[in-house]
DNA sequence: CTTATCTATTTACACGATTAAACGACCTGA
DNA sequence: TCAGGTCGTTTAATCGTGTAAATAGATAAG
């Protein structure tokens, strides 16, 4: 104590005149003790200032409190919004939250995860490339975010739905000939979004041109061609990055959303909302998806057997202004 | 091994028909053993699979090879970028990095550094508000970022040269009449901004108006009548999210930067360079920043005796398209 | 050939907590 | 009264490493 170290829960034992053990079980809640003496020992473990010694519990039960959260990068509108919510929840289960980005690439992905067992995580959330593979056996149990992944938990939005939201939507304001930019196609959501939007689509809408992009708000000179040539009364984008970007090539280019195209996006990232932006979009609750994770993967902590489960959270439509009936002039 | 369980050092002494304290020798690389047993030992060991368990090895020796970092949000594009970094660079010196969010409260940042103190972090960078009070004695080591501290190591820009550089390219674009959106003047970065830019003006700019705002993107009512009065050519902004800010009530009041009035922000964040935004602004190097940050915490864990050390960091200007020479009519 | 000096390795304990098992005190029912 | 059960507490072993101290073996010095 007044010797610099932190008091142990031998020193706790020893002002309150219990064994090491009877703290123990106190502070762990197993009641196995008198009132009385319970009252006691928390009194004087207050007093002491006593605070557990992670690392030798972690040393003696196997269980280090800490999950890993691996998202492909943080500077990213979308992905801090998820961390974010799986940290608070994970804090209020008593666990803390490593965070680290995998730079979207499948064999970093592997890495870290060798990285995060290194340092003892019990689990983690993550959102991985399908390509991911898992260590046989796992070193620790993960929750796919964003995409059911083979053999794992998982909690995502439904991106289908989400696809064909847009192109219902797109449809109601009477748009007939649409511009895509779709995300590259092995990425899980990518492809539903796309798929839901396509089905939904099909026979009342003329998919114009249609450009495979990264998910960065930079956009290929084939997008950007495409863009120019003005064939389009829509772009529907693969997310709010994408449109961004959109955006970005119309406003270069002297047009601008909605008077000469529409422009729809998809997360509903927070910037979306800012009148500079001011993206239709589709949201997909990032607070949720990520407080949903972290509850998954911590009751897969206390019960490895209970069957995989997959959590889907709905979507919905944000009006806003970049996109617009079609053929009406700018008000 | 084949039960499940993961090697231990003990296991690969056995195997290896050595002591486990040589094994712990040569894995730490104190040298005191011969090469051929060093060579046999590091075989085994991979062989093994064998990988330390960090719980123990913390409990040992107190150090667990983990630093926070406290940011007093993730959502926000500044801070992820200085976490990537910190986080990094903190791997290549072999230590995971515990992300955590403040709030931007001093009061939780008193709580989230119990918080890391309970998960035994080694140490932490941390943005800390000026009113933060560090435990004495200190749970573990910080280093400040944004902002000298009193008795702390930190590692923050330049930003009184800052303040100072906006206010020279103010009126080197011929601007007199000049509106200020400040940040709170209680944070010693906003404060030496601002100071910078006064300082630099005094006598040849005439400040209209000033309002204090928080570092959001959205503005109070107060600042949005003063934006609309139409009484400057330029306003200066204390960070880029203010100045999106600023750009957004223009918008929706029908006037445009820089054609209206210029708007100068301060960060250069990651989206300031975007089109839709072009932001003018005084770039600080936000990774090395968190770099610098890692690198300074190490060596404080190495050596708790070196002297404080303050390192500032030089920031520069960035012209960019929402800031133009004053009555110069649009392109 | 003895004794001192090194050096490479091992022995043995500590770190702080958890927990099965042992223990003792008290109660209960025949 | 005594066997058996219950309850609250303690004893003691254990988790995997690190490291001071002991030890053995080789070398050097006298």
């Amino acid at each position: 104590m007044s010797r610099g170290r932190s008091p142990t829960i031998k020193d706790v034992a020893k002002v309150a005149g219990v064994s090491s053990a009877t703290v123990s079980y106190v502070l762990n809640d197993l009641n196995k003790v008198t009132p009385e003496v319970d009252a006691l020992v928390r009194r004087v473990a207050k007093e002491l200032g006593y605070s557990r010694n992670n690392a030798a519990r972690a040393l003696k039960t196997g269980r280090n409190n800490i999950i890993g959260c691996i998202l492909p990068t943080l500077t990213s509108p979308v992905f801090p919004e998820i961390a974010q919510a799986v940290q608070l929840r994970a804090e209020a289960h008593g666990y803390a939250t490593l965070v680290i980005d995998s730079g979207n690439a499948p064999m970093r992905e592997e890495k870290v995860v060798r990285t995060l067992a290194k340092h003892g995580v019990d689990g983690a959330v993550a959102l991985l490339h399908p390509k991911f593979k898992p260590a046989d056996p796992p070193l620790f149990p993960i929750v796919s975010l964003d995409a059911k992944f083979p053999g794992l938990d998982s909690v995502h939005a439904d991106h289908y739905a989400g696809g064909r939201l847009m192109a219902e939507h797109a449809i109601a304001l009477g748009h007939r000939r649409i511009g895509m930019l779709s995300g590259f196609q092995d990425l899980t959501s990518s492809f539903e979004r796309r798929q839901g939007f396509v089905d939904a689509a099909a026979g009342r809408v003329e998919l114009v041109w249609e450009v495979n992009v990264h998910l960065v708000p930079q956009l290929p000179p084939v997008a950007v061609e495409a863009i120019r040539r003005r064939e389009v009364t829509m772009i529907a984008c693969v997310n709010d990055l994408v449109a961004i970007a959109a955006l970005s090539v119309l406003k270069d280019s002297g047009m601008s959303a909605p008077g000469d195209v529409s422009v729809f996006g998809f997360d509903d990232m927070q910037w979306a909302s800012w009148p500079l932006i001011d993206l239709t979009t589709i949201r997909q609750p990032l607070a949720e998806l990520g407080s949903r994770a972290a509850d998954l993967l911590i009751s897969r902590l206390d019960d490895r057997q209970r069957p995989v489960e997959d959590l889907v959270l709905p979507v919905t439509l944000v009006e806003r202004g970049s996109t617009a009936r079609v053929g009406l002039p700018l008000p």
